[in-house]
DNA sequence: AATAATTTTTAGGCTTATCTAAAAATTATT
DNA sequence: AATAATTTTTAGATAAGCCTAAAAATTATT
């Protein structure tokens, strides 16, 4: 197999793939296109410096840009965009499963990682790691031609009582939250078990792995967990 | 263990740190100070650039510089450069070790993955991969202190007929030097026993893996072996 | 519909890392 | 020692990616 260094889908910069990273999972959310203020937070930069960029990326095809309407990524850019994405969450599973690393210290080593240019490189981490579907926060990687296969999750906010469920993935995958869940040794794949929905607050105690656990509305909304089989 | 992402020493950006690493090299040769015009070919830029550069690296203390005597790299700078080498070689064996990489196709992809900023993902691959000593091309890994372990080595050309010896590294590590030695299947660790040398042009004939070969001085050059045993 | 608030763009600057061309310094040759 | 050749530095530009401040457009409120 012959493996070329750069071919037809990286002849952009980290800067301009971290901007059409932002700007797919922004798009994921929009209804309408991706606010130039939108991306600006995303990416912690100035408001000023999204417009420039994003006239660059227009340039190249990779998005659609009118003045103050929003941009709109093409065919094209999306698949860039999840070709990165796929880089993204396949180092991130390498680090854990691999390296020893815990999923809350893969993201900014991965943030780094992704950039690295080399299909050779992706393809046989990929191969390593048995060609994995999810990475450590359950969310789901790419195909080498960037399609994304989704899952059914639904929030564990949205159960009932006496409803049970898996844990698929997160929904914040901040260090802080992924931190709380550590020290509650709540982790992917853990069956959980709805016990009782304060009304006041919507706090909500859980059993996970056999423990009762109280945890808040916040917490519930962001564990994305397989749709209730009621019990 | 504590990580932190970023430490007292790699403040550097990528082209600060290749130019540590070239210096670095340049400087295990130089008599003198390094020159302008050697480091400017070494990155393949031009002597003007270099100039800025060192003019830089020397206010951050990393080298001496004075106006047309070449620079020197302090203490500190020899540290960085050892250790950017150090994750260069260690992702070389990486790639070789682990992901099926020939050593002739790991070069660039280390260039890339030599810049990552990560303490601990370095250690781990270090770790994963049993604390290698020396990278595919035969070349020393700097420890994590940056001090590196010299072997001695010859050019098989200094040897004399009938002298065996065994394969540790190659001087020149371009792609077109090692697919020659991948087409004659000769290999780091392989035996080599000189059979003849031909007085008119110093061509060698040589017996490698009980193969009887014929080489060109060039070649005997460029092949760096234990010193002789007299057979 | 007019006005106010917010968002987005433009204009002008800055830093990093490059470059070319010309000037200055060093080194080699006669 | 003078001159020629080479190396190195300086001066001035350029492009990418960012910034602040001000202007323009859009959206929300009265
Ligand atoms: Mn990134
Ligand atoms: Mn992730
Ligand atoms: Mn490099
Ligand atoms: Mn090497």
């Amino acid at each position: 197999m012959v493996y070329l260094l750069y071919n037809q889908y990286n002849m952009f910069t980290s800067s301009e793939e971290n901007y059409l990273k932002a700007i797919y999972h922004l798009g994921l959310v929009a209804k309408k296109g991706v606010s130039t203020n939108a991306i600006a937070k995303k990416l912690d930069t100035k408001a000023s410096s999204v417009t420039d960029m994003v006239k660059k990326l227009a340039d190249k095809k990779v998005l659609i840009y009118q003045k103050y309407q929003g941009v709109n990524l093409t065919i094209e850019g999306k698949k860039i965009a999840a070709l990165i994405i796929r880089k993204h969450r396949l180092w991130e599973v390498f680090l854990v499963e691999k390296l020893n690393f815990n999923w809350d210290e893969v993201h900014d080593v991965a943030e780094q990682l992704e950039h690295i240019k080399s299909p050779k490189l992706i393809d046989e981490i990929d191969a390593l790691l048995g060609f994995p579907t999810v990475d450590p926060h359950g969310d789901p990687i790419p195909d080498k031609e960037g399609e994304i296969t989704l899952r059914k999750k639904v929030k564990l906010s949205t159960l009932k009582e006496n409803e049970e469920t898996v844990l698929l993935a997160v929904k914040d995958s901040s260090d802080d939250f992924l931190r709380y869940l550590n020290k509650k040794k709540i982790a992917i794949g853990n069956t959980i078990k709805v016990i009782h929905i304060e009304p006041f607050d919507h706090s909500t105690l859980v059993q996970i792995n056999d423990v009762e656990l109280l945890i808040t509305n916040e917490v519930a909304e962001n564990l994305l967990v397989k749709e209730s089989n009621a019990v």
